[in-house]
DNA sequence: TCCTACATTGGACTTTGTCTAAGTCAAGAA
DNA sequence: TTCTTGACTTAGACAAAGTCCAATGTAGGA
């Protein structure tokens, strides 16, 4: 993570405490935090931090092509810091717990030219939904 | 779309005015409108309909099968009536345009075991990002 | 026709996120 | 080191999307 702040400051990121924070709450593989959530674990850090920046800072770490946006559930978008390895969601439809995983083959190319509309497609977003092992059992 | 009104009415769904002109106006294939346009549009055909009904009749169509969910953008929810054919979406990353695709393969089946953690996967979304021919052509 | 359980209404409330004006501070210049 | 300045942060108002509730209305069966 010391990395990213460095990366970051390369690009003309002024370092400040607030976005130290941040970063380093999103520091970590397999975590996919809501803004609030974010904001809750920085405050932990720095009680003074407001809204508005880890709002701010989690769309420029975003826009940087930093951490990724997932929004799983139609409610709060979740932060994710894996954004340098492509990969999917797989999310509990009960708790609504996410993993990050890897399908197997080029989901861009199942999508056949005459279903593509003249679209130039660049992206596809996998979501799967079923029960995690924890609320199977409950 | 009356057969929805009839196949709703056999599962004991009272059938009001308010629950017919939403019925109405998801009638037509490639739609996905917002609760809120959903609203605008009922509340030209039957000026007093409330948004609370609106959004209590969206989620009864949910639960009842007969539409979807859509949140493609993160923002409002849409509604796609087409909930009996199995498809995923397109959308234009400029314009936010939706439109209902059929890709080739099982991409369920391209989660392989190892990628899976345990949980009994049941369904799965795909949404393909690009720019619309009108958007691309701009 | 009457009854009643179910449906609708409007408005308050909640959640998630954006905007702004005023104050603060990181980092380069002197 | 101190100064300067434009970028950063802050609190709180605002906005969009959706939920909840108590009061009122009504579809459909008896």
């Amino acid at each position: 993570m010391s990395d990213l702040l460095e990366r970051l400051r390369g690009r003309g990121w002024r370092l400040t405490a607030q976005r130290r924070v941040v970063a380093e709450v999103l520091d970590g593989d397999h975590v996919h935090y809501t803004a609030d959530e974010v904001h809750a674990r920085a405050a932990h850090l720095l009680p003074e931090i407001s809204r508005a920046t880890v709002y701010n800072t989690l769309g420029e770490l975003v826009s940087l092509g930093e951490i990724m946006e997932v929004s799983t559930d139609g409610r709060a978008k979740r932060y994710d810091p894996n954004a340098h390895h492509a990969h999917q969601h797989l999310v509990c439809s009960q708790c609504g717990t996410i993993r990050d995983v890897h399908p197997s083959g080029d989901l861009l190319a199942e999508l056949p030219p005459e279903e593509r509309f003249g679209f130039q497609v660049a992206a596809v977003e996998v979501t799967y939904r079923g029960l995690c092992p924890n609320c199977a059992a409950g």
